[in-house]
DNA sequence: CAATGATTTCAGTCTATCCAGAACATTCCG
DNA sequence: CGGAATGTTCTGGATAGACTGAAATCATTG
């Protein structure tokens, strides 16, 4: 296969580096980076020389990127093998993978300290202080969801507006809340 | 040391489980979970004793914590020791995090997109696309920033705010673009 | 239904990270 | 100064997870 541009081997290096700091498997990370950059779809074979790591880790990293709704497995005509790409908007991608984490983790948390809040109701107030602790997270993680979700549902346009609009949030928020310093 | 509380423990593993997800240390994220729910500040030995590892392992996890600045040491009168403690305000300790993450992680980011991005100026359209995608990307990460920057400046109460109305943000921000549907 | 091509599964190896324990450093007090 | 208490650094072993290569499975086509 082709040798790497100079500046797609940077950046899939540098994604993979980011992915582990993330909890994300650095050939998975890297598949994906190299997928997002590349023209055309690519398959197993091809990442996997370009990448110079064995077809069977390519198989089980699509697979998990598959899992996760941001690479799809599409077929050309006239040729038996699967090929690959991702996603291309940006804004569309972080959304499909916030969506999963938070299904994955953030929801059994919310359960967890549920549970957690429950188990300490009615004991006596040698516990109340962990139980506002818990609870106060609880709400965090609460509001957290809730504001995603918010912002999650505007249509992509919508939220690039803010790039453009320093202090826009601010200004924003206040109007439905007491009168604006 | 008294053995743990079950709640306690229950959710000391799972904040553990959870860090390693995001990448962070195991034992790192046990002892800040431990932290914050003591209702007193601990010292090295005791945490230690309290979740079964050895003393150096606290003592290299309570610099890291320290460096992420959401775990402060404390002196108590007439003790020798260290006491440490976690900051109990979650709003607090998550934008704590979120910058430091941000500087370690996303700053860097930004700083490679840019070179890519330069890297491609000038080159023929037939790496066009990937110039496109990086330059996506780019703007992505940079209206993220933004867009924190502007939450995260906000009084923490105002956020909090957004909680009990749901839709809100829909309705902010629509009334700065056109019409509403 | 063989034969070839493509993909997945699996068992074992390898490696990065974590962690315990020892050695070392520092502070405090008699 | 000696020794106890506290805290840090270092080294080597253990472990979880990642990766490879081979074998098995599945699909396609003559």
């Amino acid at each position: 296969m082709p040798n790497l541009d100079p500046v797609t081997e940077k950046f899939i290096l540098h994604w993979g580096e980011m992915g582990t700091r993330w909890g994300v498997n650095r050939t998975v990370a890297q598949i994906h980076a190299l997928l997002y950059l590349s023209p055309k779809p690519l398959n197993a074979e091809e990442i996997a020389s370009t990448l110079s790591i064995a077809r069977s880790n390519v198989s089980t990293s699509l697979r998990e990127l598959e899992s996760w709704g941001i690479v799809k497995a599409i077929h050309l005509l006239g040729d038996r093998r699967e090929h690959y790409q991702a996603g291309k908007d940006v804004w569309e991608m972080a959304r499909v993978i916030m969506d999963e984490r938070k299904r994955r983790e953030i929801d059994p948390t919310v359960t967890l300290l549920q549970e957690c809040v429950g188990e300490l109701e009615g004991k006596g107030p040698s516990q109340g202080e962990m139980r506002d602790r818990l609870k106060a997270m609880l709400e965090f993680v609460e509001m957290l969801t809730s504001l995603y979700a918010q912002v999650a549902a505007l249509p992509t346009g919508t939220v690039r507006g803010l790039l453009s609009a320093q202090g826009k949030v601010r200004s924003l928020l206040n109007l439905g809340r007491s009168a604006p310093e």
